[in-house]
DNA sequence: ATCATACATCAAAATATTTTGATATATCAA
DNA sequence: TTGATATATCAAAATATTTTGATGTATGAT
């Protein structure tokens, strides 16, 4: 959750929406240096969000459906649950 | 969603998940100061994720449910497109 | 009118994150 | 085996965020 807290992971993120994606796409796509990606890259798969596999000298990403699905999951559990019940100090 | 990028941000949003909380209940329940949750909150509110109404003296902070239903959209969004089609530099 | 409470705001200090540029490693092609 | 490419890593610099403590504002109680 707080790896999605740069603009240009969210960036990234975006890009592997449609697929696997290598550093060399993204720095084609957006213009980042090549050390920059690799740092926010890893920032994403330490926090699970994107997998990879190595295939030559590229390495793809992609996204990890099931980090997603528990992040939504989350998100449901804060809205549903709440039934609006006030509280304050007493 | 940049502003879920700090854990005593999670900590609050988790505290509103069972309905309205006041600055002095996230006080009381997280020991954190009280400048210190109004910093946070104010970030919460810019980002629109969470509500306030004020009555009297207190401020009563509640998570808007309808942005995160957005941001649950496009966490979905991002998985669903996905048809794991291949793509590299050429 | 005075005081206490709830919260907001501010500037400075503390801390954390990001960027850069250099260098390292691994793989493949010639 | 040499050279080029793809990516990772590192330390220093740049930048951004967070924390702190002080002060400000509004409200309600006495």
């Amino acid at each position: 959750m707080v790896s999605f807290s740069d603009p240009f992971r969210l960036e990234i993120i975006d890009l592997m929406m449609d697929g696997e994606v290598c550093v060399c796409d993204i720095m084609k796509l957006t213009k980042l240096s090549q050390s920059r990606i690799s740092y926010h890259i890893k920032i994403l798969k330490e926090a699970g969000l994107i997998s990879d596999r190595q295939d030559g000298r590229w390495v793809y990403y992609s996204l990890n459906k099931e980090s997603l699905f528990l992040i939504k999951e989350w998100i449901t559990s804060l809205t549903d649950y709440s039934s609006n019940r006030k509280r304050c100090c007493e």
